[in-house]
DNA sequence: CACAAGGTTCAGTCTTCACTGAAACCTGTC
DNA sequence: GACAGGTTTCAGTGAAGACTGAACCTTGTG
């Protein structure tokens, strides 16, 4: 399984240990570990876990939790993590196709030219389509649900 | 523009010089190109553009044409290039998606431990889903059209 | 106050990889 | 067969960045 999430890291372009720590707390019992817990179950030195976890918070993969009367910092998967990561995804590739977008005059209106990103822009429209007609996110159903009690 | 598809390419895992071949071969005229004159276009070496279109060629992005009597080898940016770009995010998401259904079972079915990877999977059936449910890829639509004269 | 547990910062090592110039490799042309 | 245009391969350089050990800071506890 770590190995998996590994293999996920290098793929996207987090790093490796950021991975393996994802895989971990995935999986974990309990579902909240302290920094050190997470470093000697991984096998990294305390220095990457303090990097990495910082890194995974600030992105909102991971969630930070202080218990009263200790020290030690705890840290859990953030629910909507795997949702963050496929949104985010998405807004790259839209991202992306703005940019095509905003190219469109750099080539001209001529069939010739302009017809290279007239078939972009159509990919990305197809793209955006899809998600403005898609059902709402499993987190915003989840939400809906916990009001509804 | 170049600039642009620099940024898109360092976002993911493409070399710079690849992105702006890209970047230069969507809007230059004619539409196809040999490596000196990209190579000059953009700036770079021509053992970097050897490299760089092997790798845009062996991924699909561009094309590779010959013309008759020249020893000449032009490129051009294949016409569904974008949408590969589009498509195989999507597969890789796919794929993380099955590596995390697969990882399912390490976490046993106590809903304390295996409620983070049920949500998880929530978010990548909901992705599948919603592309089973898509409008057809443009280039199917344009496909379709070119038989229908 | 001394101590220790938890965490962070820093400097250094090591790997990876894009890019380049120069030499080598075809392949048509004279 | 020599030659020249076009491209590829190769060794080398440089930069980016992940990871680590060691020193340092912080904060409850005896």
């Amino acid at each position: 399984m770590e190995r998996l999430a590994k293999y996920c890291a290098d793929q996207d372009g987090v790093p490796l240990i950021a991975g393996r720590v994802l895989g971990w707390l995935m999986i974990c019992d309990p579902p909240e570990q302290s920094a050190q817990q997470i470093a000697t179950a991984i096998g990294a030195s305390r220095a990457s876990l303090s990097t990495n976890l910082r890194l995974l918070s600030s992105v909102g993969f991971v969630r930070v939790l202080t218990k009263p009367a200790s020290r030690t910092v705890y840290y859990r998967v953030d629910d909507d993590a795997w949702e963050k990561v496929v949104q985010r995804q998405i807004a790259s590739l839209a991202s992306l196709g703005r940019i095509l977008q905003d190219g469109t005059p750099l080539a001209g209106s001529s069939p010739d030219r302009g017809g290279r990103i007239a078939v972009a822009n159509d990919v990305f429209r197809w793209m955006q389509q899809i998600f403005d007609n898609a059902p709402p996110l499993p987190s915003t159903t989840r939400a809906a649900e916990e009001s509804r009690r």
